[in-house]
DNA sequence: TTTTGTATGTGCGTTAGCGCACATATCAAT
DNA sequence: ATTGATATGTGCGCTAACGCACATACAAAA
């Protein structure tokens, strides 16, 4: 099943003639659950734009704890470092939802970002989400409580998917969120106690958004607003 | 007194023709106290390039809480959504220790910026370390005592200024934290009394930088070293 | 069908940080 | 010197989240 590129978000918004430069050097992948895009540190060999998955941005401290930065799905591209000059970061890219995506070499996203013109300005706007977002995040993990935290943290995930559906152990919630596991059952229990969502040994289903969308903080919304105000245009997020 | 622009790292690293151009665009400030450089959601109207003083990005909250995201000395520059794309983000910049800097135009500074070139790469290198400022943040935010925040912010606000005090009483700097003034005393109590800084009435000396250093998380380190390395050639930070 | 591994639920004592209420200390202006 | 404003120190009860130790429950493989 030929994936279609254009599930992208940022690869849907280029022009004509872009897009006939880009399509041959768009490289389809598998983005299984857990893979390493790119590893703290380590320069980068691609940039990724996902369709159907979702990739954990996170940085894992000296004792391995972990704590995740921001989210990237649909909307966005993993590796912005790659153009922004640095070429690596000091965190980790990990799949998060497997699903499929695009990439393309280190060399063709440095030539087309220096082109100038509509490719550099999309890919700063978002960049400038990006930010917000984990900005967000640092307020968030400041004073927010864990049961919000991680409505937010559903609500940006579901965002980025097709569907209601979510692969993931409480587990690896909990990795992502930077806290304990059992804190993330207690939460998501009260979730489904309450009708919101439903729990089956790492698979989760949305079963009444507006109701989280009445739990979250503040904190989500400020993160949407932002994005479609600098990603117009596209559906959903 | 006629401040120095080359004070300011960024500045200092424009090449010759860059500078002639910049030069009369340059507009000397003042930076008190509490000032604010901008606010959440509102459209810049410059960029600043602090070079004796230091900006706090903060985010406030609904309820009042507010939290630091980042802190811009003369490193740096003010105000990177106006190149970015977004023209204003949803937080707030304040001045965090009084001293001076120079202002530059929205207009002027987004034609340097398209202009691409050295100009471009430099303030996207600063945006990418910057960005791994506002991740390190979450991250400690997430899993760091205050203790060890407390010596963070210190060392990060004492590598944006010249000389070994600060002028902020315990009560801001729980705000930049987004932590209780209690709290603030406390740790402060307590370095003072290992020796490590002298605290009197809203100004800080430093007395054992190294001992303070050995205090920090990690997260100092990780955000120092990738200041190095995106913006090189500089004193100190 | 039984086993085995993984996912989830639950209880307990501990702790960092909170909110609140004051006590004290220091500077600056009268 | 006295007053007032601001900065800092301290105590106390409270709560969210932690670390640890298990109990259960489900699903796929044997």
């Amino acid at each position: 099943m030929p994936e279609n590129p254009k599930k992208n978000h940022l690869l849907a918004s280029l022009a004509d003639e872009e897009w006939r430069r880009w399509q041959p050097l768009l490289e389809p992948i598998e983005m299984p659950l857990g893979h390493v895009l790119y590893e703290s540190g380590k320069t980068l060999s691609h940039v990724y734009f996902p369709t159907t998955s979702i990739v954990s941005l996170l940085y894992v401290l000296e004792n391995g704890a972990s704590a995740e930065i921001a989210v990237v799905g649909n909307e966005g591209v993993v590796g912005i470092s790659l153009f922004m000059g640095g070429g690596s970061t000091p965190s980790r890219a990990v799949v998060q939802s497997a699903g499929h995506g695009f990439r393309l070499k280190a060399n063709a996203m440095k030539d087309e970002f220096d082109r100038g013109g509509a490719v550099l300005h999309l890919l700063l706007r978002y960049t400038q989400a990006l930010i917000t977002q984990m900005s967000q995040t640092a307020v968030c993990n400041r004073h927010h409580s864990l049961d919000q935290q991680l409505c937010r943290w559903l609500l940006l995930s579901m965002d980025r998917l097709e569907g209601d559906q979510l692969v993931m152990t409480q587990e690896l919630i909990a990795n992502m969120l930077g806290v304990r596991r059992e804190g993330v059952t207690k939460g998501a229990t009260e979730l489904q106690n309450d009708g919101l969502i439903k729990y089956n040994r790492g698979r989760i289903t949305v079963l009444n958004r507006p109701g989280l969308e009445k739990r979250v903080c503040e904190c989500y919304a400020v993160v949407k607003n932002e994005y479609d105000r600098l990603l117009p245009g596209k559906t959903g997020i």
